[in-house]
RNA sequence: GCGCCCGUAGCUCAACCGGAUAGAGCACCGGCCUUCUAAGCCGGCGGUUGCAGGUUCGAUUCCUGCCGGGCGCGCCA
């Protein structure tokens, strides 16, 4: 529709005299929107405002004059000039029936679109250290990545969606020994845990299962484990270089092969938990990309070896590092330390250096807010590997707040009393959680309400459009039990019969949907479309309310059953994209 | 100190990447259930878009400077 407006604008002002508008003010592009107010017409173009400088007109004038120029199109009623010089467009009704028709025709197509052209897209998303579950802010990273995937490909794009373990490097360390000297503990020795060691219940359950299975195997005395180590925080000392030592002992009293064989036992344990979380959350990954992978397989390697071809990298104090403050980064960084061992940035490097060599033409990644100083390194890291700047894309999710009522939730990974994704879906239920973390703009901060997520009320969004669906399947369960049959074909034919305002408004609203999917993928905003979702929810409660549908006479009947069909597919169409289920009672 | 994000109704947030009279929900006030689910509908109240400049026909949106809040600035992960 907007198309067609802008093609016919087109050809007015191609028909307009030189002496209206000189040649070389016709370079403007034509923009035409939505009309935000009914009284304005169903699309407005700013047109003659633009042109009037160049062209010296008053846009009032110019407008008209385009206006005349115009060539008669079926389904445009009549344009109108309008405040500074607004060219407004009203449509004839029949321009949004045939919209009806395509959306019973195949409701889950509509909306639908082609514009991402198949470019493959790789979105990676949560990717937590398995050191732990999920707590509440992955769960946001997990509900709006997974929606905008799901977006992306309404739209066109191949999406391959990835989660990226850091299942190497110190912090699995740290975890396989705090698993170890739980384990310990169970054994019956008795010591004080490391101040920087993982201390959540979770890890007990781990070392609990760890014995049941290796029985007192890797049993050792704690008096041998803290002999002669440095002061931990507590006596004054650091509490770093404290577990550092505790990881060497207990690498010389069991050996690195069973330690290793602790770490992959409680990663196993971990990953497993977060894969089933994700899963009853609704979120699907096509691959689990292990960074272990990239240094078994010699990736950081190559990539690191590419880049000291392209003379990207240099050493310098023993260290090596990557030229990045040349391709937009503050400074240099470090990728390979004076003591030979590999920084993380090596491996999102090599992760990186896979990506491309898989093909993918564009690389999304969703991040913790408190991630944003590591883009400018990364795309520094991406750009000396050769990739074009811009398949570089990062979305920043900021953090979440939880309430129970007045009260803030706090949260922290290290203490063990963090609030989990599970626990939030199992107060809440993962309907109101998907639409919680996605109703806010992703750049906002969140503050999650527990209590209201729970609320039956209009308050709540998430109940407030399911019942518009529930609504309908409720209506057409009734028209059955009277023993009525629906005609769709003669439904449609009869559109023309929907002439009240609360019906054209629900009409048009579900004509724009296309759109707004449109809008949300390419904007990477999935809440645009919660909020459309609700404002469709709002037109189909008001026009219920005015109306019935279930009426005598047939024909209005059949027309105003296809419409609240097509309000209930456009309805679940959206809540399929957001992970929410579309009930069909309440 | 430098960098990124945010600041809109009493509260939580929108505003189609520069458009017209800045919109919703909650809260508050007043109406609507013998008719398809009242988890609903209708009406009312509520604004100097943090402040000051600038660009523009036109600014919540873009630029500059302040103020306030959040986060980040290691050969850490």
């Amino acid at each position: 529709m907007q198309e067609l407006i802008e093609d016919l604008l087109r050809r007015a002002l191609a028909a307009l005299p030189e002496d209206v508008v000189p040649r070389d003010a016709r370079g403007t592009g034509i923009e035409v929107e939505r009309s935000r107010d009914a009284a304005h017409g169903d699309f407005a173009s700013n047109l003659a405002m633009r042109l009037a400088k160049a062209a010296r007109q008053n846009p009032r004038t110019l407008a008209a004059a385009l206006i005349a120029a115009l060539p008669a199109h079926p389904a445009i009623a009549k344009v109108e000039v309008a405040g500074a010089g607004f060219m407004n467009f009203f449509l004839r009704d029949v321009a949004y029936h045939e919209q009806i028709g395509r959306i019973l025709a195949a409701p889950r197509e509509y909306g639908r679109s082609q514009i991402g052209g198949g470019r493959a897209v790789l979105l990676e998303f949560v990717s937590a250290n398995p050191t732990g579950p999920l707590h509440v802010g992955h769960g946001r990273h997990a509900a709006y990545g997974a929606t905008l995937g799901n977006l992306l490909e309404a739209v066109g794009f191949r999406v391959a969606r990835e989660y990226y373990v850091n299942d190497a490097g110190r912090q699995m360390e740290i975890l396989a020994v705090s698993t170890w000297l739980r384990y310990l503990e169970l054994c019956g020795e008795r010591f004080a845990f490391p101040a920087n060691g993982y201390r959540g219940d979770y890890i007990a359950s781990i070392a609990a299962a760890l014995r049941a299975s290796v029985g007192e195997e890797l049993k050792r005395a704690a008096a041998d484990v803290f002999c002669d180590l440095p002061p931990d925080e507590a006596q004054g000392g650091d509490k770093d270089v404290y577990v550092d030592a505790v990881i060497g002992r207990a690498r010389t009293l069991i050996g690195a092969k069973d330690l290793r064989r602790v770490l992959d036992f409680a990663l196993a344990d971990i990953l497993g938990d977060i894969k089933d979380d994700l899963r009853e959350f609704g979120v699907e990954f096509d691959r689990w990309f292990s960074e272990r992978s990239l240094e078994d397989d010699g990736s950081i390697e190559r990539a690191l070896a590419s880049l000291e071809k392209s003379a990207h990298a240099y050493r310098k104090d023993g260290a090596l590092w990557l030229r990045s403050s040349e391709f937009g980064d503050e400074k240099d960084r470090v990728m390979v330390r004076e003591n030979g061992v590999k920084t993380y940035f090596a491996a999102d490097i090599a992760y990186i250096f896979d990506k491309l060599g898989r093909g993918f033409e564009h690389l999304l990644y969703v991040w913790g807010a408190d991630h944003h100083g590591y883009i400018a390194r990364l795309r520094a890291g991406l750009i000396a590997l050769g990739g074009p700047a811009d398949c570089f894309e990062v979305r920043l999710v900021q953090f979440v707040t939880l309430y129970r009522g007045g009260e803030k939730a706090q949260m922290s990974t290290r203490s063990g009393e963090f609030v989990t994704l599970r626990d939030l879906r199992e107060e809440v239920g993962r309907d109101a959680a998907r639409l919680f973390y996605v109703m806010r703009s992703n750049d906002q901060h969140l503050d999650f309400d527990l209590e209201l997520a729970t609320a039956r009320t209009n308050e709540n969004p998430v109940y407030y459009i399911q019942y518009a669906h529930a609504r309908v399947a409720s209506v057409l369960r009734q028209l059955r039990e009277r023993g009525l049959r629906h005609d769709e074909a003669a439904g449609l034919a009869q559109l023309g019969r929907l002439v009240e305002p609360q019906e054209s408004a629900l009409i048009k609203r579900l004509s724009i949907y296309p759109q707004i999917l449109e809008q949300a993928a390419l904007q990477r905003a999935p809440h645009l479309l919660v909020h459309h979702l609700r404002d469709l929810a709002n037109d189909f409660h008001t026009n219920y309310s005015a109306h019935q549908i279930l009426v005598d006479d047939a024909c209005l009947r059949d027309a105003r059953v296809a419409l609240a069909r097509a309000a209930q597919a456009v309805l679940r169409n959206g809540l399929d994209l957001l992970g929410v289920s579309a009930p069909e009672t309440m």
